[in-house]
RNA sequence: CGGGGAGUAGCUCAGUCCGGCAGAGCACUGGCUUUGGGAGCCAGGGGCCGCGGGUUCAAAUCCCGCCUCCCCGACCA
């Protein structure tokens, strides 16, 4: 693995570091097809639970799952300007099915509004109909320049919501209610904290009103978009047609939103809690949290110790802890230690003839804070108990690390512009500053400094003392995070 | 599309300058010994040397053409 404290401000051993961590922890690999990526059982063991998560959330916010077509005609991504405009140079266009050419190319969705919209204008007739909040679990496809595995991939999983409602208000409230669940799972589950914020116009999502993003900041102080909700106001209804009747007679147009997250979170995870020994995962999203792991001298001990392993396992998953007991022969126990590491599992249990004697477990720590124990020993019986609280603890520590990581790469109330670029050049992270509000503006600063606005924080994150000019020297608008991003 | 690098075993690569039996480490298979921080020994399997053509008694190696991949840009809601 490449020196961690040179991924700041070398972003090809980063580079460099990230691949490794795919490849070792058998996350993912190369498809034969350019940009495309095999995804391993491992790696998607973590994006299901991901799923589980986010799916649990939808559903509690009174969603329900569909499934449309992978395939939309050309012409229906046609009908909104803007969206045609933003996706058809990166889509895949289906021109021979069954031996002969179609009549109508079929484009393989870069996102599935077009094919869902022309559907519900179908289901929406009156404002009884009204909200329809659904969600979709799919692949998307979009023929990217340059691909990463998870961050940029040709092909990629995700989930995507979409949303009718009668007002403009409710369509507002539910692109911020989404907004909220995807900081909520982001904070709570993946252990990655974000700014949460409104996207500029050049950001925004093609076809919609406004954009809303969750913005989080990676181990080489390079943004990621991790998430984005969007109000779509009433661009696709009337683009395809879809009105309800109000109580009143009228025939109106639907107000919409769409929001979608993907497994680029994969890659997110990676990048915010990764290390110099690999991959590092949160408890609440770790395929195993505990991995058993048996150490034994001779054929006498081996049985010893394999039927406390065994008992130590039994009490754990009855606890409901993912764990898993290492039993491969032929491997030194130190082998299955940074085998063990590279994955990223939590918390290892080592149960050798010392503590089968002793009747207890040795549970040593993948994360280690500051004047922390990285080993501790538990009682064999109740370990399940100590277990879960440790578990939940390095669950909140992650978060409070990643947290103070990313507070230390922010720096606020920057006016003057070349101390900006040597920022942006030098240590990277998030700059809050001013803006005019000038999409000019905001294009030279991006081609001086490889930097974006990436949003227009909300509230509770806006600094105290909120710049007065931009970077520019005009009076400022609003105050902005900028910052390189993925 | 521009700049740079690389295609040889599953992986990482040496060999190419200076043509002469296809190599190493890791991984894999079998056996024995091992196991509290990346095990050791022995035996074995595995190759269109990116593709096509040329030069030569002889090409991974030299010449010509093509293809692919990686990195840096351009692109990217």
């Amino acid at each position: 693995m490449t020196n961690g404290r040179g991924l700041t401000s070398q972003s090809q051993d980063f580079s460099a570091w990230y691949n490794e961590i795919v490849q070792q922890a058998e996350l993912a690999s190369q498809s034969p097809v350019r940009g495309c990526m095999v995804i391993r059982p491992y790696g998607y063991r973590i994006w299901e639970l991901m799923q589980g998560a986010l799916d649990g959330m939808f559903k509690a916010t009174g969603h329900q799952n569909a499934y449309f077509p992978l395939f939309l005609p050309k012409s229906s991504l046609d009908r909104e300007a803007e969206h045609v405009e933003g996706f058809a140079p990166e889509t895949a266009v289906v021109t021979h099915a069954g031996g002969a050419q179609l009549e109508e190319p079929l484009v393989v969705r870069p996102t599935s509004e077009a094919i869902i919209w022309p559907i519900l204008g179908d289901w929406i007739h009156s404002y009884r109909d009204l909200p329809v909040l659904l969600n979709q679990w799919a692949n998307v496809v979009r023929w990217e320049m340059r691909t990463r595995p998870f961050l940029r991939t040709t092909e990629f999983l995700w989930q995507e919501g979409h949303t009718a409602h009668a007002s403009e208000t409710e369509a507002e409230e539910e692109t911020r209610r989404m907004l909220g669940v995807y900081r909520t799972f982001m904070e709570e589950w993946m252990a990655m904290p974000v700014i949460t914020g409104l996207k500029t116009d050049s950001e925004r999502f093609a076809g919609a009103l406004r954009t809303y993003a969750c913005e989080a900041l990676m181990k080489d102080n390079k943004g990621l978009q991790a998430g984005t909700s969007h109000n779509l106001g009433q661009n696709f209804a009337r683009a395809f047609d879809v009105r309800y009747q109000t109580e009143e007679g009228e025939h109106v147009y639907v107000w919409s939103t769409s929001w979608g997250v993907s497994t680029r979170l994969v890659g997110g995870l990676i990048m915010t809690h990764g290390d110099d020994e690999g991959l590092i995962l949160p408890p609440k999203l770790a395929p195993y949290e505990a991995v058993i792991i048996p150490i034994w001298r001779n054929d006498e001990q081996r049985g010893v110790v394999l039927e406390a392993a065994s008992r130590v396992r039994a009490d754990l998953e009855a606890a409901g802890v993912r764990v898993h007991v290492d039993v491969r022969e032929g491997m030194n126990p130190g082998a299955k230690y940074y085998d063990w590491e590279r994955r990223g599992v939590p918390v290892r249990l080592e149960v050798g003839p010392r503590d089968v004697e002793a009747e207890s477990v040795m549970a040593v720590r993948r994360f280690v804070p500051q004047a922390t124990d990285r080993k501790t020993q538990l009682p064999m019986s109740g370990a399940a108990e100590r277990l879960r609280a440790m578990l939940v603890t390095i669950q909140d520590e992650l978060l409070a690390a990643a947290r103070d990581r990313r507070e230390s790469a922010t720096v606020r109330g920057l006016e003057d512009y070349s101390e900006f670029r040597s920022l942006m050049e030098e240590q990277g992270g998030f700059a809050y500053t001013g803006w005019c509000g000038d999409s000019g503006c905001e294009q030279k600063v991006k081609d001086d400094t490889k930097s974006t606005i990436r949003v227009i924080p909300d509230e509770e994150f806006r600094s105290e003392d909120v710049p007065v000019h931009c970077l520019c020297g005009a009076p400022s608008m609003c105050e902005v995070v900028r910052a390189r991003a993925y």
